[in-house]
DNA sequence: ATGAAAGCGCTAACAG
DNA sequence: CTGTTAGCGCTTTCAT
């Protein structure tokens, strides 16, 4: 509907003055007498007039006050905890934002991000689904400010903000050798996410440097949902020689092969460690070992960047890599079979 | 920055042929030859030209595609897979969403939606912190569409979907006693939140219908975080006559809950009921029992309604309350000391 | 099939 | 201090 709005015009017109001066009331410019600012602002109140942003950006040629979020999925805890805290620090610059799911869809990045460009958002905060953001160059070279996040793209072309996946992951697995484990599971995201690949290579140097040879049977890739983490972890414990250990390199990985573990009783008996914490990981039995990335910090450093660009800094790309926090709970700590307290094999 | 973005004329000018020939092309309107349609298009495409919806919207008085998602905290796992779900149902129709969080706080709605309105949304999907929203009379006649989510209105103006609070809560604390438990602990959120204050009424409708009374000191609005519910519990259980069961009213509720619970080895011998369910719910020790809503449904019956009034559905406000549907997984079938399976007492 | 002119709601640049 | 005029980027209306 938004059937008809008051305009300023007619706000003039009920106050018996100008439309300049029911524009400087409006926008608080000094210069008008409090007779007449009182009169439009009761004008105001009367028709309920609401200023017509749009109108103003148009004609003054500024911002919108607007950015565009695109996350692989808003639903998500690890995207909803950045929106969060991405959208805190926006507010207050009184800037809106613009929030989008991508479902690691290239054709939805690219629809999203043309509805977003035609709104005339000021800046772009993007977890990209695309491999290549190639096609945002002419928005860019107009002016659009883009910070990806979370994944690193291949491009040094982007100011990003990513989590180091290799060496948290590098740790973590090294973690679990450190427990005498030697057949060690991953279980990453579709081989197309830049994030799955660099946790797989983490796990792989890992695995290298404590002389260990790399199994393709316990590598997977493309596991997208919990249903087929747990899926798959049943397939890898019904091997003939089955992981003695799970690395699982996404938050709801790490779920559904907590269920399978579960479902078969044996949560103490496979070492089960993953990235990105969430938030019951505690309360399990046992609680599990994890790899934090610092969602706030990420989200910061993301919306602060993108903001600095808004504000004109036109520097080189900036590439920031936090460091990743273990969490050690006890899901992590389980000793392989004939290793310390489990003497099984 | 957003320096200078292509326009329509530059277009024009640099196909040579007229604006009006470019606007055709660019919305797709028929009545162009073949070959200027072409030349259109190569100077979009050379130019980097991205139509302005603001500068459109304006001359047509038509609708932004937009609206706006405020809820209490997006970063919240109930609020952000409400807002997923919504997003979703938008997208199909080129609407984009705004989102912003809350936190309780009835300035901050009021800010957040000034800041959506003058932005011209076509709607508005809010869960309010406040407890009157006759604020938004004259955006509301002004064509603003409102559905309210979560919080039934006092006022029944407005659209709303919300969950059978008092019905669901009534259920799960009637289970309770089936159990029976005789000191049943409430725990809510603030009491400005009409759906706390409708949990309540379930736990006290609950309790009156089993000839049980109320007991003040086991009655507890206010807790607003996991923490809060944590330090509650410790006090609760340490009372001379302490409660056997626990109605967590909210999702982080019942999580700081459970951790107080496990903290202290009682995770078998006091019993949990929780409204919310949660992504872990059925991986901890023992599962927690909880009343769900269906929050896809619940997002979606609101984004539908909503696109409803847009599409120009005047009919009177709607009241949607959805069931709620009990998750049995054990913690609230943990028995009363002295009844069945635990002859503690 | 194509284009010229007017105007959406607002503000900048000037008058008075 | 207050008002007038032009025009932001686009679409509508009406010519051609």
């Amino acid at each position: 509907m938004q059937s008809r709005r008051t305009t300023m015009q007619q706000v003039a017109a009920s106050a018996g003055v100008s439309l300049k001066t029911v524009s400087r009331v409006v926008n608080g410019e000094s210069g008008v007498s409090p007779r007449l600012h009182m009169r439009v602002l009761a004008a105001v109140e009367q028709l309920g007039y609401r200023h017509n942003l749009a109108a103003s950006n148009l004609r003054r040629g500024t911002n919108t006050a607007s950015i565009g979020v695109l996350v692989q999925d808003v639903g998500n805890m690890f995207c909803s905890e950045l929106l969060r805290v991405v959208e805190d620090t926006a507010r207050e610059r009184g800037v809106v934002v613009m929030a989008g799911s991508l479902d690691e869809s290239e054709d939805r990045e690219r629809e999203m991000v043309a509805a977003l460009v035609a709104r005339r958002i000021d800046g772009l905060i993007l977890m990209p689904a695309s491999k290549h953001q190639d096609y945002l160059a002419p928005d860019i070279r107009a002016g659009l400010n883009v910070v990806l996040v979370d994944r690193r793209p291949e491009s040094d072309l982007f100011d990003s903000v990513s989590a180091d996946n290799v060496g948290g992951s590098r740790e973590l697995v090294a973690h679990l050798i450190g427990y005498g484990h030697r057949r060690i599971a991953f279980l990453g995201d579709s081989a197309e996410i830049a994030t799955a690949i660099e946790r797989r290579a983490g796990y792989r140097e890992a695995l290298r440097q404590a002389g260990l040879g790399l199994d393709p049977k316990l590598e997977h890739l493309g596991v997208r949902t919990e249903q087929d983490a747990l899926a798959l972890v049943g397939q890898l414990l019904a091997l003939p020689d089955p992981p003695t250990a799970l690395f699982t390199a996404r938050n709801v990985i790490t779920l559904g092969a907590a269920r399978a573990l579960k479902e078969r009783g044996l949560s103490h008996t496979v070492a089960l460690a993953g990235f990105d914490d969430f938030p019951a990981a505690d309360l399990l039995e046992p609680g599990v070992t994890v790899m934090r990335q610092d969602v706030p910090l990420l989200g910061l450093r993301a919306i602060e960047q993108l903001l600095a660009r808004i504000d004109g800094d036109a520097a080189d790309p900036v590439i920031t890599v936090l460091p990743t926090l273990m969490v050690v709970r006890g899901s992590g700590e389980i000793a392989a079979p004939g290793i310390g307290a489990d003497p099984t094999a």
